[in-house]
DNA sequence: CCATGTGAAAGCGTTCACAGCG
DNA sequence: CGCTGTGAACGCTTTCACATGG
């Protein structure tokens, strides 16, 4: 039973293979609570609303791990997926700005079932100071450089105001923070050592609102667009 | 002074443009207020966070409102890629579930800045009925049918557990939404006349994760990613 | 003369179709 | 025999490089 295989990562995953991981571990958890221990592409396919050839090249990058003729090993695919995302692994995350969106993320399940810990929170607003974001105490921007350090914070999660974002952006990357997932309507740059992403949570109502305006105007083009 | 142009939409956006015409949107909103009135692609790329060429690709497709040898006018094209978005258009949303990511939905300003009015949402918990998030009130989910209806509502974000969203996309749609942004961890199947996305926020932290393990393990790769 | 607008090239991602293996 | 794993085809996106025109 020797449990070794490649260690880790052979080469950098494609990131649309990345993004769809996910869909494949939740198809996974769900078909083991159903006691089914194989599943072929098809089945995962269905599962995880994609093409089954797409799940299979997917697959494929992590290496062989499903049976010509029989389809994957449900356990072990579940660890192989979760190894090849570090998912083992947890991760200190930061929240900066404890408005609406720092709190629903600070209170976000979705997050600390997949090993991101909220552990702090950050603001300039003094009537919040001590108060809770989720398991996370909001503590005064001032003390930033000092908590990141602490609690060996290696990401964080910017939802400030535009204006302060790259300021912010700085100084975390300063106390030695690695990643940074930025809310804020701005453009942040980094030294080069530095993952930044950032999300714009408009984008997909935007897009969603451009099909409706094309389906009223034009009204020849039905056009929808089911994408999971 | 025949203002008129092509009056709408030529042919549908490519989405890798749609997602980035918001960017420029910033840009250009930007400029304005500083008072420049010509924007070369190369400054616009820069303050978007772009690359030039695909700048101009961009807007290429929206048609020719840059001048050669100067750029383009800040204010026209302002104009053109809200018109081509649907920008001016207002809609009408639904938030169902009024958790902590329904909450922030329903607070969060960038939906109303872009012309998505949040105006109403919808829980089971007798706790909520009747008290605000954002401007909007929260419905019991018995009253979906009747308030989609009557407040003419055609989006919707599901931000309810797995379970369920489903069983409230075929709610929706039957009441006449025709565009729903999925929040929960599900695969929702519509009629094909209705548009579905799907938004999952621990994705892009994942992926943030997936590289600090890889900077981790295979001390060689720096592999810092910067996307804007 | 200079920046746009655009064919052409290069790079990714998805889908197809089937060889190969359990 | 059936399903995985994968080369090859296809399509979309990005980047390049330059002809075009104000």
């Amino acid at each position: 039973m020797a449990m070794r295989a490649a260690q880790t990562a052979a080469r950098p995953l494609p990131e649309a293979t990345l993004r769809r991981l996910p869909l494949y571990l939740r198809a996974l958890v769900e078909a083991s609570g159903e006691r089914l221990l194989m599943l072929s592409s098809e089945e995962l396919a269905a599962r995880a609303g994609v093409n089954a050839a797409q799940v299979r090249k997917d697959l494929s990058q992590l290496g062989s791990y499903g049976t010509r003729g029989v389809g994957y090993d449900t356990e072990l695919l579940r660890q192989q997926i979760n190894r090849q995302l570090g998912l083992n692994r947890e991760h200190n995350v930061a929240v900066i700005g404890a408005g609406n969106l720092g709190q629903a993320l600070g209170n976000y399940r979705g997050f600390s079932e997949r090993g991101f810990n909220v552990v702090a929170a950050f603001d300039t607003d003094p009537d919040k100071f001590g108060s809770r974001l989720g398991t996370a105490v909001v503590y005064p921007l001032s003390e930033l450089a000092r908590v990141v350090r602490e609690k060996k914070i290696t990401m964080a999660l910017i939802t400030t105001p535009a204006q302060v974002a790259q300021d912010i952006a700085d100084r975390l990357v300063a106390a030695g923070v690695s990643s940074v997932l930025n809310f804020a309507p701005a453009v942040l740059t980094v030294a080069p050592h530095v993952s930044v992403r950032k999300v714009d949570l408009a984008v997909e109502l935007q897009i969603l609102g451009y099909y409706e305006h094309l389906r009223a105007n034009h009204t020849a083009a039905p056009r929808a667009t089911t994408i999971n």
